[in-house]
DNA sequence: CATCAGCGATATCGCCGCTAAGGCATGACA
DNA sequence: TGTCATGCCTTAGCGGCGATATCGCTGATG
């Protein structure tokens, strides 16, 4: 019935479903919808989080690679691309939707932030891996939005990757330079990432907890 | 009656308005809204068009000084508070709407260019100055949405900062370093802006025509 | 003063989200 | 095995929505 009802919103022209005609597609009739959804608002947070659930696949066949950074430039693509192909579908996940329950753009953004944590880990970021998910998914949004709106003005692929490559150039660290200009800092982002992805045996729990909020303070105010 | 509907429109729960209730609002009835405005899209589009008004008169008050890159970094700011203050709004704006013939968003896009042409115009662009509105604008929509979206997670001020600083820093010269980096398509750029912007005397207009176009041949290629 | 064009209101249509009341199967129990 | 209770689904309907056909009023014109 979800699938149905992303059928329909996918191929309706003003972005908008019929609990009536869902029913019939599927050969139900409308009470049972209510009692499975409670409400409209419900059937469209289920289709968003089936939207994510597809987007969630589609990031696992290609991510994952040695290369946590370029992992994560192929996921802007991705990002984009999934946008491309659901117009209607990405909107409703993504766009703000007054009382949404939908989970689907906070495991995007978990999603996001597991990459970016791997990015850490590999001594590439020089934000916390949460600030920089938030401005690399709002970013993308807008992007993608942009593009959606219509093909008013579009210099596309080139407008894409050029804001991916500034959101990511003001994120990661430059492959030698920017490394050596806080060492400190790159450091302490780095312990933070490994100790979050893999932990470790050599200290109690609360002395790690304490370590990630001292490693915390050493990297929160300074914005290079 | 526009006021009336935007009001309905940002007090509704549901960002959504009923031509009844802002006909009786007002005090007429429903077929002289259809008069006005034809349909329920032709309101929504007025209500849009209203606010860029607003917006535009926001911006006229606070832009213009000498420095245009101070006016962008404000324009940026000003753009954020707008979404902050007309949440509804800003959607019913900036937010794809299938069919709609609202010039909203359209005007907002040549307001911004306006300002990155007299960027351009001092030399502190390095890409064409459509190109950087459309980073810009989109960069700043999805900045905004993220933040309508709801207090999930925000460092908001922060954010907003970084996202401006990353977009800006890829579009803009850098004070003193980028300029020398590629300068003949610096001076290209700046030449095209000051053109477009105050035009010549001494080559027919045929003449600044193709000029025009050698220009943009010199400044498109490359992408630093 | 009679006529007619233009505009607004009443009443209505069809569709929507949503829900209460009835019917039908299934399974437990005497 | 017959009877009853329990869920589930369907039918039917309510109120509200966007949109419109029809009619009555007003005011300018000859």
């Amino acid at each position: 019935m979800i699938e149905a009802a992303e059928r329909q919103l996918a191929t309706s022209s003003d972005n908008e479903i019929a609990t009536r005609a869902v029913c019939e597609a599927v050969g139900v009739s409308q009470p049972v919808l209510y009692r499975l959804f409670g409400d409209k608002r419900g059937l469209l947070d289920a289709i968003a989080d089936h939207g994510y659930e597809r987007y969630a696949t589609l990031k696992a066949a290609q991510e994952q690679t040695a290369d946590p950074v370029a992992d994560l430039r192929a996921g802007w693509d991705g990002h984009l691309a999934f946008a491309r192909e659901n117009p209607a579908l990405y909107q409703l996940m993504f766009t703000p939707r007054p009382w949404s329950h939908s989970t689907a753009r906070g495991r995007v953004f978990d999603l996001l932030v597991a990459t970016l944590v791997r990015c850490a880990a590999a001594g590439a970021l020089h934000v916390e891996p949460r600030t920089a998910a938030q401005l690399i998914l709002s970013a993308s949004i807008g992007n993608a939005l942009h593009h959606i709106s219509g093909p008013a003005l579009f210099d596309d692929p080139a407008l894409s990757h050029r804001m991916r490559d500034a959101v990511f150039s003001h994120v990661l660290t430059e492959p030698t330079a920017q490394e050596d200009a806080d060492p400190l800092r790159t450091a302490a982002l780095r312990l933070h990432a490994q100790l979050g992805l893999g932990g470790t045996d050599a200290l109690e729990p609360a002395e790690v907890a304490l370590l990630l909020r001292w490693l915390e303070r050493i990297t929160r105010p300074s914005t290079p």
